[in-house]
DNA sequence: CAGATTTGTTCAGCGGGCTGAGGATTCGCA
DNA sequence: TGCGAATCCTCAGCCCGCTGAACAAATCTG
């Protein structure tokens, strides 16, 4: 169908997501994680952080995150505690479990990014996504 | 936070695609439409389809396709009947509030199309986008 | 200090992807 | 003819976005 030519941007953008990321459910599922845990996972590397921020990091409303959290703490690959300063805070924190996983991950990842080879300017194609999303 | 320039790619289109859909949001609630309602009606204007065919154009699954199209049902847009031809099949068929309300779109989406000022080769982007998918 | 406001998280509910499973109908072949 | 295989759709259940609303803790203000 040449139809898809004449799609919206939005649609267009929608879709490839979805194809994309079906590449890499097979490795997500055998290590009972998901590909937004997978994110959050990503961004607690670097230490702890609360909720809020980790939310707007990974560019998602508070209450998606607080679900995700909750999931990747019964999987074991965080902890969550109140924090002392500010009890309304809590603060999670990546496990030695979710850091394993995680190295796991980066390197299913980098492999899958060689799939993409049906793109003339990988890199400038990469940079238009980074820009287009900065901007909105 | 520059950090986004490393997320994998899968990543970029995922929120890329969100922040651009976003943009239709109050148009499409204003309708009581959604944007995989919209796209279904689109394929839809050419004339009946059996869902399953429907739910390939759409790049669904069968199950996803009949939902949506229930939705549609509810609203108005859209008729179901059973083929005669072979009863397994559902027909679906746009009604006259379905057409309408999609030439309503078509002209917001052009209009929010305009917004992606921020890609540089908006043309070349596009084409990026339909040949991943299409390999895919 | 008490009350109003702000802030951080969670609960409820919905649409939209997906997989897995099952029912009804049709088709194909012995 | 008759039975198994293929086809089309729906139901159940999961994760992931979202909005709206509620609640506890902290902060601001009179």
């Amino acid at each position: 169908m040449a139809d898809i030519d004449s799609w919206p941007t939005g649609r267009l953008l929608s879709v490839a997501a979805r194809l994309v990321e079906g590449r890499f459910y097979e490795f997500l599922a055998s290590h009972g994680l998901t590909h937004a845990g997978l994110i959050t996972l990503h961004h607690l590397a670097e230490g702890p952080l609360a909720q809020r921020r980790l939310a707007v990091l990974c560019r998602v409303t508070d209450q998606t995150m607080s679900r995700t959290i909750e999931r990747l703490r019964r999987a074991g690959y965080v902890d969550k505690q109140v924090d002392g300063q500010d009890r309304r805070r809590v603060l999670v924190t990546i496990t030695p479990a979710g850091s394993q996983v995680l190295a796991l991950a980066y390197e299913a990842e980098r492999e899958s990014e060689h799939l993409m080879g049906a793109v003339d300017d990988y890199e400038q194609f990469r940079q238009q996504l980074v820009k287009l999303i900065k901007t909105v």
